[in-house]
DNA sequence: TCCAAATACTTTGACGTCCAAGTATTTGTT
DNA sequence: AACAAATACTTGGACGTCAAAGTATTTGGA
């Protein structure tokens, strides 16, 4: 199953043959997303014992974040950049887990807060470690690789718009 | 919508102050992560005129390279790296639209070919100009920044095994 | 030759994501 | 005060992915 040649550049090489524009973009394009396949693939093992994917996980480590462990569903979506949809699927897999509730809004009844329970501030605990022990499933890159690719993809979300203050110091 | 701060920025501070370990580790599987969903859009709203979507985009791409314009169904999902049953999915879709048809392989009648029609050919030759025009979602990467992240990603995928031999020259 | 194991594909089912539409509530204007 | 527009969430439908099980065919020994 594993090739002996690299599929990228085999791609490469086909693409300048038929002619096609723009091979350094397609490249890049395939590397990232190989990459997050192989990333969520690494993840996604890592948490299942657990109960837990990556999405989850995330809603789970965001509200652990907070000063009460509660926040509403929209503010959830705008930080994991998620549509409401999903926030609702995935709150309502953690709730029948028991790991977080439902809680209305003090003020604004519109509002449906998320909030922490105790069994889920333990799970993410858990999976806080497991992740670390996979290293997120990059392992395979080193410490200059990896800062060259937060250095390289920050180029990126700042020209799709995700934030627009000046970075602050990435270390 | 848009944050007025670096969102992987403010999870790695999270992260430190939470005592987590791994946070390089962490902002570099966001990051990639972030690309991936950043790219993944940009490329599918490309193609969506064209009736296409990355996955059908990527088979037609493949078929096209070859001597005959046909492959089975197998080494579709051996060189795009994806599930069986997910070639098959692709596969009846852009049959449905008449892009490619099957046809029983000549000597082994396990196997089944996919074959590039004469429209199949036309759309995939658009749809390679419509993805170059909008430089396959990476707009916002500068060269150098496209490099590194093909040369990053490159340790990673040989970690997770992707191909054996080593890499030819990328430029 | 015979038959268990491997291979190739399809089917089914569990999940995940998004969009579009629907309901409830609040905001902003006149 | 009244009401259109905006906001917050949920629902339902289309699609995509993967895993596991099922069917058909070929391969590789005994």
């Amino acid at each position: 199953m594993t090739l002996d040649f690299d599929p990228i550049d085999e791609a490469a090489a086909n693409w300048r043959g038929a002619g096609w524009a723009a091979v350094d973009a397609m490249t890049a394009a395939t590397s990232i997303t190989r990459a997050h396949q192989i990333l969520s693939g690494r993840v996604d093992t890592a948490l299942a014992p657990l109960g837990l994917n990556f999405s989850r996980f995330e809603v789970l480590a965001l509200l652990s974040f907070t000063k009460e462990g509660e926040l509403p569903l929209g503010k959830v979506g705008d930080r994991l950049q998620v549509h409401p949809a999903s926030v609702t699927n995935t709150v309502n897999r953690l709730e029948a887990d028991g790991l977080v509730a439902r809680k209305p809004h003090p003020t604004d009844r519109r509002t449906t807060l998320a909030v922490l329970t105790p069994a889920g501030r333990r799970r993410v605990e858990q999976a806080a470690v497991a992740l670390a022990e996979i290293e997120f499933g990059v392992a395979g890159l080193t410490g200059d690789g990896r800062r060259s690719v937060d250095a390289a993809i920050l180029e990126l979300r700042v020209a799709a718009g995700d934030f627009v203050a000046p970075p602050s110091q990435r270390r």
